[in-house]
Formats: C-alpha cells, structure tokens, sequence
DNA sequence: TATTATTAAAGGTCAAAGATAGTCAAAGTA
DNA sequence: TACTTTGACTATCTTTGACCTTTAATAATA
C-alpha cells in the first residue's frame, strides 16, 4: 500500500496542475476524503510543499479558514538560478551571508534594487532584534527562503 | 456560511469606490441584505475599516441614523501615509492585520502587488515559524516596520 | 406655544459558541 | 534510523445573540 502522505501529495499536485498553478483547500475537508486526521494535512504541506521545492504557502485559521498553495514559475534561467539559492541556503545564516547572497542577485540582475533593499530590510539584525539571538538565523533563513520564493510567483 | 465577513468587506469597498470616497449606510438593512446580526457589521467595520487603514467612520443612533465610512485621501502624500501607518504599528501585531495592512497598502496604490507579496512572505506565520509564538508578534512588528521604511529610500 | 416625558428606531458592546488551522510529541512502521 | 500516522491540545478568526446607549419623533403637559 503507497504511503498515504505521498497519495495525499499526488492529489494536491493533480489539483495545482488542474488550475493555474494556485489552489485552495480546506484542511478537514481533505483531510475527510483521505479519512485522515487533520494534522497530516499539515505533515504532507511540511515535507512537500516547501520553499525548496518551490512552493509558497499560506493560510487563514477560523470560519472560512483556507490553506493556499502557489507553484512558483522556475522555468525561467533567472529564476532557475534563485531557486537554486534558495536550495543551497541552510536552516540558519548569519546577517552578512544573507546580504552577499542578496547582492550577487541585484549583480546578476535576478531582482530589483528596491526588492534588494526590502529583503535587507526583512532579514537585518535590527529587524530581528526582537528574537533570541541564538535563533536569529533560522528565523532569517526561513524569511529569507519565503521571501525569495515569493519573487518567484 | 464562509467567509461572509469578506464579502461584507468587498461589497462595501465596492460601495465607495462608486462613489467619491464617502459612503453612508444604514446597519440593519445591510444586515439584511447579507442575512446577518447586524453586529457583523461591527465586526466587519471594526477588523477592516479602522483608522490606521485609512478610513474614517462615524455613525449616528436614533430615528435616520447611519454609518458613514470615508476612505482618506491619500494621492498627494503617498510617503507621509506610510509613515504615519509606520508609526500607527504597536509593539506586536499578528499575521492578519499585517495582512490587512498590506492589501490596503495595494489598494491606495502605495505598493505594488509584488512588493505586497513580499511583505506577506517576510511576516507570515510560516516565515516566522522558528520564532517562539509568544515573540512572534513583536518580530513581525519589526519587520514590517523595517521593510516599509525601506520603501521610502 | 414651549417644554418635558415617552416611545420607537437606530447603532454599540461584549462574551460565548462555532469554525478552522497549527503544534508537538508519542506511537507506529519500514 | 528515518519517516509516517494519530490525536490531544492550542491559536486564531468568525458568527451570533443578549443587553446597552443614543437620538429622533411624538405625545403629553404647562
């Protein structure tokens, strides 16, 4: 028997193929027609449709809750090059790694100058100063990656 | 009975974009219209509709009252609105209402809707996923606040 | 007529109930 | 060991309803 989870991944993939690249579920509602509990749904959008593989997520909770889930476009050479990057960024990164990685975007013409200066903005020090530092860097590669593949929709 | 809230917000939107920028409606009888409690109107009035986003609101009891919703014009002050928005930003502030912050941002035309998703990829939930969820508010405050004053380079 | 009391017609508040989704770790499986 | 499945508990957002306040219109009174 093929593992549910990758059933469940199947199935969300014919559905983004199906449609322009963006679909919209409902958690129990799939979660009801694989007859599974809710919270796999979340295991299945965890390990396989992540910013690596090139996927941006997002979600509503309460009545009329939702979670969205874009395929970005990486055909593209550019792009192709950022998703790249985005693969070869660990859980963690220090402010200065971030910003040469940003830099070399704006030298090889992937983004704009002014999307240079918001991830900068998104992924400095002072910007996260609110956070421990011992987990600064997973939170900033995380926003980093997110941010990223957003450029990519 | 999804999402009723957000057709309430859209048609209202609608409303005053086909007039001038001032609307007044009666709360019962849009209620009414959308088979509600009238205080779903508040509800709507009170999460979408407030002062940091651009809109002023008054209203009147008794025989003839009314709710007049006014958006504030801001075509000649593009930089100022957002710093006023920036400063009007607390300490802490959850995914939602960044989000509606930023839609708004799109729909006065402060920003694009690639720097839209930007924002909601640098403050959503999930990039901030490695943060603990007590701290995750006052992060995104941060950042938010970051990324917007560099939009003002 | 002018003033005051009463009533009806709005809108406001707040908290409980309902509807979703998220998290985390234990248990199961290959 | 690594991945998957479950479920109890948590967080967030929406809907609903009972009760409250304000105001205009009207009736009653001086």
């Amino acid at each position: 028997m093929a593992k549910l989870s990758d059933l469940i991944e199947a199935f969300i993939k014919q559905l983004i193929n199906d449609t322009d690249g963006t679909i919209e579920i409902q958690r129990n509602e799939l979660a009801n027609q694989f007859n599974c509990v809710p919270s796999q749904i979340n295991y299945v959008i965890d390990t396989r449709f992540t910013t690596e593989r090139g996927y941006y997520v997002e979600s509503r909770r309460g009545g009329g809750g939702h979670i969205k889930i874009r395929r970005v476009n990486i055909e593209h050479k550019g792009k192709n090059f950022l998703m790249h990057i985005i693969n070869s960024i660990g859980d963690s990164i220090s402010q200065q790694s971030a910003y040469v990685f940003i830099n070399n975007f704006v030298d090889y013409e992937v983004i704009s100058e002014k999307e240079a200066l918001m991830l900068k903005a998104a992924t400095s020090d002072k910007a996260l100063m609110a956070a421990p530092v011992e987990i600064r860097g997973y939170i900033r590669a995380c926003i980093l990656k997110n941010m990223l593949v957003s450029l990519l929709v």
